[in-house]
RNA sequence: GCCGAUGUAGCUCAGGGGUAGAGCAGCUGUUUCGUAAACAGCAGGCCGUGGGUUCGAAUCCCACCAUCGGCUCCA
C-alpha cells in the first residue's frame, strides 16, 4: 500500500509542475499517487547515481508518463551495465526504506548550499524558481526580478538517506514506497532542452506498485512495438527503405501503393464534392520564386541545394504554395469567382536532420494532401468553417474521432520571426479561433508556434492507444498574397487583395498512413485493406471454384484474390490471418456443390456456409459503407 | 545535427582472429488435406561501406553510411 504522501505546500519547481499538468488524468487521486511514487523513484535513481558516481551533478528528475527521468552530468558516458548496476543500487536504497523529509531554506541560503555541492543546473533552477514565483511568469527563465520580494522567497528540498534535492514534492513516504522499479534506457538530452547548452545523460526507468503491474506495463510495451508502423511496413509488405536511395525516402511496395491510391482517391471525390479544383505541379522551381515567396529568407535550412541548368538556378519545393499562387494570379480575377480552392496532392523536399527521420512519420520526401482557397474577406469565416467541416468527415471516416488541437500563434516577444503587419494577424488569429468555437472543438493558445507567414490550427489525432499524431494544419495566410501581388476586381471595380487559406488536412499521405498502420495495427478496416477478401480452396480440386468465386467478388469491385497452393487449409489460414485479410472464403466440396462459401472472418469467427450472393453483398456493402 | 546503442541470408536471430550457421520465407518433389504452420531435398550471404592492424579480419582499430532509443525540430 502506498501510505500518504509527505505534505507539501510550497510553491515548487516549475517543472514538476508543468509534467503533472500534461499528464492525463491528474485529477486522479491513483494518478497523482503513481506521479508520486515515480517521481520518488527519481530521487532513488539520484541517490544511487550518486553513491556510483560521487562528482555527479544533478539536472531535472521529473515523473513522466508510465515513467520517470533524470538528467546527470557525468564524468564518463553511460554502459549498459551500469545501467544495471544503478538499478541493482536503486533495489538496495529502496530496502533500506528510509523516510523522505522535508526542509525549507531561504533563497541564498538554498544558492550557496547548493553552490557548496557545486550542483550549478540545482543553482540556476533556483535562480529561475524564484523569479518566476515571484513575477508569477512559469515559463520564463530571465526577466528582471525584485530584489526585496526575492529576499523573502524559500524554496523546499527533499531528503532521504543521504541524499538531498532540490524539490517541490510531494513525495512518498519512505524509499520502501517507491514500488517496483526498472530502468530502461539511457538518452542524450539538452539541458532545458536548449541545444546550445550541454548535453546530460538522461536515465529513463519506469516503476509501478507491484511486479504483476510491472510486467503488465512491459507486455504493454512489447504489444505496442507490434503495432509499430515501420514493423508491419516490412511485414505486411507496404513499404520500404534502400540505402541505394537515400535515408528518409519511403518507396511505395504493391500493397502499400494500393492502400495509398484507395485514401488518395476517397481524398479526391471528397474535395470536389467541397467545390475544390484539382491542380498539378511541378517538382522544383526557379530559385527567384522561393526569394519571392520568402522561402529563401525563412524556410532555407530545409530546402536543398540549387540545380543549375543552363545557367539557371533551381530549387526542389519544400511546399507546394507558391505554385498554386501562379494559378490563380494567371489571368484577372472576379469577386465572382472567388472562392477559387485549389488542391493537390504535392510531393514536397525538405531536409530533415539524419537523427530526426522516422519511418514514415518523418521523412525527407512526402506528399502533402495540400489545398490553397482564395477567398473575399467576407468569405474568410465560412471558408475556414469549410475546411473544418472537411476535415471532420475525413477523420470520422478514417476512424479518427479524437482531436488534440492548439492554435498555433506568434510570439509575442519576438515579432521579427514573421512577416506581414499586426493587424492582419490579430484578425487571421481571430477567424481561426472562431471556427474552433463554433465546431465546439477544444484547443490551446500555442505562442510562438506560428508559421512565418501565418498563425495555425495544428490538429492532433489521437489513435487507439491514446498517443497523439500531427497530421492537420489550417493556416491563415495573408502574406504570400502580398508578395506575389494577387488580387481581384472587386464590386467597386477596383483591385483587392484576396485572402488565403492553406491546409492540409490528412498532413502528408506519409504520415497519415503511417498513423493509420499503427492505429489499425494493420488490421485495415476492409474499405482500406489491400486485399479485401482471399478464396481457400480445401483441396487443388477446389480451385476452379474458387477461382468462380473469386471472379464474383472481382467483378463487384472486391479486391480478391485466391490462394491455389497445394497447402492445408490451415496453413492458407494461418497465411490469410498473418496478412491481416478481413474476409477468408473457404471453399470445399460442399461449398462448391452447394454455390456458398463459408465465411471466415479476421476476428477469427467462423459464419458457416452462406451463398455466394450473399457473401458479395455483405461485403460490398462493408466496403460501401467504409466501416 | 547532438548523446548512446546496433548493423551477419527476404524476415527473426546465433556465432566470433584460421576461408559462414539455424528457423521461417523461396525453389523442386511428394502429399490433396475442412478453419492459425504437411514432409523431404535444394538454393540463398564480399557478415553495412571504405581504410588500417595482422601471415590471416565477418571477428580487433578508425572513418563513413544506415537503423534503433532519446534530445532538438516538424507534415
Amino acid at each position: 500500500m502506498l501510505r500518504h504522501p509527505v505534505e507539501c505546500a510550497t510553491p515548487g519547481l516549475v517543472w514538476s509542475e508543468q509534467r503533472m499538468a500534461t499528464t492525463p488524468h491528474t485529477h486522479d487521486t491513483t494518478a497523482v499517487e503513481i506521479q508520486t511514487r515515480r517521481h520518488s523513484a527519481a530521487h532513488v535513481m539520484a541517490e544511487a547515481v550518486l553513491e556510483l558516481f560521487p562528482g555527479a551533478r544533478l539536472g531535472i528528475g521529473p515523473a513522466i508518463e508510465d515513467g520517470f527521468y533524470y538528467d546527470f552530468d557525468l564524468p564518463r558516458t553511460l554502459t549498459p551495465d551500469d545501467l544495471i548496476a544503478i538499478e541493482a543500487r536503486m533495489v538496495e536504497i529502496i530496502a533500506r526504506n528510509a523516510p523522505f523529509s522535508r526542509r525549507t531554506l531561504g533563497r541564498e541560503e538554498a544558492l550557496s548550499h547548493f553552490r557548496g555541492q557545486s550542483q550549478s543546473f540545482k543553482v540556476e533552477l533556483i535562480e529561475a524558481l524564484t523569479s518566476d514565483v515571484v513575477m508569477g511568469a512559469r515559463d520564463t527563465l530571465a526577466g528582471s526580478s525584485d530584489a526585496a520580494a526575492l529576499a523573502g522567497s524559500e524554496v523546499s528540498l527533499f531528503r532521504q538517506g543521504g541524499f538531498e534535492d532540490l524539490c517541490a514534492g510531494p513525495h512518498v513516504a519512505r524509499t520502501g514506497d517507491v514500488g517496483v522499479i526498472k530502468l530502461l534506457r539511457v538518452a542524450g538530452a539538452y539541458w532545458r532542452g536548449d541545444e546550445h547548452r550541454p548535453q546530460l545523460q538522461r536515465i529513463y526507468g519506469t516503476a509501478w506498485p507491484t511486479q504483476s503491474e510491472l510486467d503488465a506495463y512491459l507486455w504493454r510495451q512489447e504489444e505496442a512495438r507490434k503495432r509499430d508502423h515501420r514493423r508491419l511496413g516490412i511485414d505486411l509488405g507496404l513499404f520500404l527503405f534502400s540505402d541505394q536511395i537515400g535515408a528518409g525516402l519511403p518507396i511505395w511496395g504493391e500493397d502499400g501503393a494500393l492502400l495509398r491510391s484507395v485514401v488518395e482517391d476517397f481524398w479526391k471525390v471528397e474535395h470536389r464534392a467541397a467545390g475544390y479544383q484539382y491542380v498539378y505541379s511541378p517538382a522544383i522551381g526557379l530559385t527567384d520564386l522561393w526569394n519571392t515567396s520568402g522561402h529563401l529568407s525563412f524556410y532555407r535550412e530545409n530546402m536543398y541545394a540549387p540545380i543549375v541548368m543552363d545557367e539557371q538556378q533551381f530549387m526542389l519545393k519544400p511546399m507546394n504554395c507558391p505554385f498554386h499562387l501562379q494559378v490563380f494570379n494567371r489571368r484577372t480575377r472576379s469577386y465572382r469567382e472567388l472562392p477559387i480552392r485549389y488542391n493537390e496532392l504535392g510531393t514536397v523536399y525538405r531536409y530533415e536532420p539524419a537523427g530526426t527521420l522516422h519511418g514514415l512519420l518523418r521523412t525527407r520526401g512526402f506528399t502533402q494532401d495540400d489545398s490553397h482557397i482564395f477567398c473575399r474577406p467576407d468569405q474568410l469565416d465560412a471558408e475556414v468553417n469549410g475546411v473544418l467541416d472537411l476535415g471532420l468527415k475525413l477523420w470520422k471516416t478514417f476512424g479518427f474521432h479524437d482531436y488534440h488541437i492548439e492554435l498555433a500563434v506568434r510570439d509575442p516577444a519576438n515579432t521579427s520571426k514573421y512577416l506581414g503587419d499586426d493587424e492582419r494577424w490579430v484578425q487571421a488569429e481571430a477567424v481561426l479561433e472562431r471556427a474552433l468555437k463554433s465546431h465546439n472543438l477544444e484547443y490551446v493558445r500555442a505562442e510562438g508556434e506560428a508559421v512565418f507567414y501565418g498563425p495555425k490550427i495544428d490538429l492532433k489525432l489521437v489513435d487507439a492507444l491514446g498517443r497523439r499524431w500531427q497530421c492537420t494544419t489550417i493556416q491563415v495566410d495573408f502574406n504570400l498574397p502580398e508578395r506575389f501581388d494577387l488580387s481581384y476586381i472587386g464590386e467597386d471595380g477596383a483591385h483587392h487583395r484576396p485572402f488565403m487559406v492553406h491546409r492540409a488536412l490528412l498532413g502528408s499521405l506519409e504520415r497519415f498512413i503511417g498513423v493509420l498502420i499503427e492505429n489499425y495495427g494493420g488490421a485495415f478496416p476492409t474499405w482500406l485493406a489491400p486485399t479485401q477478401a482471399i478464396v481457400l480452396p480445401v483441396a487443388d480440386r477446389h480451385n476452379g471454384y474458387a477461382e468462380s468465386v473469386e471472379r464474383a467478388l472481382t467483378d463487384r469491385g472486391v479486391r480478391a484474390s485466391s490462394d491455389v497452393r497445394s497447402e492445408r487449409v490451415n496453413a492458407k489460414i494461418r497465411d490469410a490471418q498473418l496478412r491481416k485479410i478481413p474476409y477468408m472464403l473457404v471453399v470445399g466440396d460442399r461449398e462448391a456443390e452447394a454455390g456458398t462459401a463459408s465465411l471466415r472472418l479476421r476476428s477469427g469467427d467462423n459464419l458457416g456456409a452462406i451463398a455466394l450472393a450473399d457473401v458479395v453483398t455483405r461485403i460490398t456493402d462493408e466496403i460501401d459503407a467504409k466501416a
